[in-house]
DNA sequence: TATGAATGAGAATTCATTCAT
DNA sequence: CATGAATGAATTCTCATTCAT
């Protein structure tokens, strides 16, 4: 019973990163997804509430699976630096290998309304907590520097790392993007060494 | 003639950044900027084409103007080191002082269609240069590392002032950004040499 | 069975009722009726075809009740004078004591399609006719005038007594309803005689 | 200027009346109502705060007219006796000539929403008004008994009258609404001397 | 009998843009 | 140059009804 209203809820959101990806989101109308996912128009208002809804649950679980990554990777880094080396590694890799979802997280959903965005803004702060996190860490270990001031540096490090993710899409991704994983963490870890 | 037609375009530009401002992207119709402007609707056509291009006219001559500032203090500046340094001081200086442009250029703006967005990325193109000419002036000078990727790092420092700011925006301004200037470029320094 | 029948049919009524007075017509769906009725949305559909059935017999059943009281106490009636009187008294009575059937006939029901009040207007039918059958006596009686029109009158009487109890209802109930029966009946009776 | 726009304005209220006439109130659809004014859906709304904002207005205006006529005839009655003549007879013929009227507010109206029906009910006052009006001056007069409940007795008669006009359309208009004028206000008359 | 998930038709309203004055 | 009344396309969401289980 719950596995299959969690199956159509994941159709529906599935639908819908193709759709936007597709289309864009100005283009990407309830019906259009609804179609995409086989259901009718009306069975997306019994799944979701409003439309905007759709897009919160669609970022929400896409970048909660990331923070598990994220987490069970932690588990095994030894340092700081190689946990943060982790964290740009699948950043940058589950990105590249998931352009729809990367299409839609770094360009589509950034159009969307303030409501929505505070909304999607929740979903990353968990992600930013996590940088955070690593850079305490490594102050513990005395691998980074004790005045490291962690709340400007993980908005350094997490701006830094967003905008190369944006500019290669952008581009074209006319290149590796995680061949840039090595040099990126370089320059962060020789700023907090 | 034209000074008059100027004078114009520039009252409605003034308008539409108040408007943005005031009643976000989405409550910024075409009726209530001609309004604010003190002109008739119709009379927006005559200076603009379509809608978008107010916007994009609003984020060519704010950025013009920073770019401009830019320039203007580049001249002066000794070092890559110190260019930089007035880079950042200037990106967090102007956007602290002008709220309103703030607002309209990392939050309200970048709702806007891709088609716009793409059009106010032109605009950022310029600046994005200008950070890449003044890593390849360290390296010349020898105080930055020689094998800096100049196109990955100068999206890393802007995506990382980028990043600030708006996080500074979103948090309610409740500290000062331009007392953030030092422990950023302090940051990209270290990574730089 | 058909008891049983009989049982889940006026389960699903007295919902209807209930919640026709608590969201009024617009806000009554189907969807809550049955779970006011504690059935599934598509067990209603074994006992009405149509959900303005509902309604339909919903108004059959409690005006049929009304008549029936009606009737009852015609045969206790002396003159024609004193059923009219009765009738009076008893419409204003059981209104006044139940006030969620007041409220759902003379203001819910009413906004409901030309078809609906077409079908509610044959339950009221029967009411209009035993008020021109108290007419009818009352010239054969002689104590009501033998000019009388009873069609036109019967439609004066019930439009009167109508309107009195809705104007109580919307006033929100402030004053007695029953206490106006004898002014009323007082009215009716100069103009029969 | 202000002309055409009043011009406007009745255009879509003749427009309006003659669609709910024609479709009923369900089957009027904004689009519907503007294609017979011959005007752009849009065009409504710059005359039009919502849709019900038409029906309100519609109402408004003709039993405006309505009452103005009522207060034109009551100059030049005599006795209150002969004023409530005057106001039955020119409630009866008025919607006897007007049928687009008379349907439209004796059925399709009152299918409307509660909040639509009280501002409906705010145009109807002043006739209600106007009739205790005239009963006050009968007493005054001693024409009328002394011990009236004008505020109930205004209810019986608008009531009597409303459901007479009513029953006059429903059976098809099959008899003369006009030639109920007389025993009409005699069985008012007889009520209140 | 009973369920309740799924269906899909249907309509009000906004607002960028035009063009007659 | 300027006006502002008029246009009309375009889309979300509701809810009565069905039917597979």
């Amino acid at each position: 019973m719950t596995s299959r209203k969690q199956e159509k809820f994941e159709m529906i959101l599935d639908a819908a990163e193709k759709v936007i990806a597709e289309n864009g989101f100005h283009g990407s109308q309830v019906s259009k997804i609804a179609k995409e996912a086989g259901v009718a128009d009306g069975t997306i208002y019994l799944y979701f509430k409003k439309k905007e809804d759709i897009l919160i649950s669609l970022f929400e679980d896409r970048l909660g699976k990331l923070v598990a990554l994220f987490n069970a990777s932690m588990l095994e880094s030894g340092t700081a630096a190689e946990a943060l080396y982790k964290v740009c590694e699948i950043h940058f890799t589950q990105l590249e290998q998931n352009v729809n979802l990367a299409y839609v997280t770094q360009i589509e959903l950034r159009q969307s309304s303030l409501e929505l965005r505070k909304a999607i803004g929740l979903s990353v702060k968990p992600y930013i907590q996590l940088i955070e996190h690593i850079l305490k860490r490594g102050i513990e270990e005395q691998s980074f520097r004790s005045d490291l001031d962690t709340k400007l540096t993980r908005q350094l490090i997490f701006g830094a790392m967003d905008e190369v993710v944006t500019s290669w899409l952008i581009s074209g991704r006319k290149y590796s993007l995680s061949a840039q994983v090595d040099r990126t963490v370089d320059f962060f870890l020789r700023g907090l060494k």
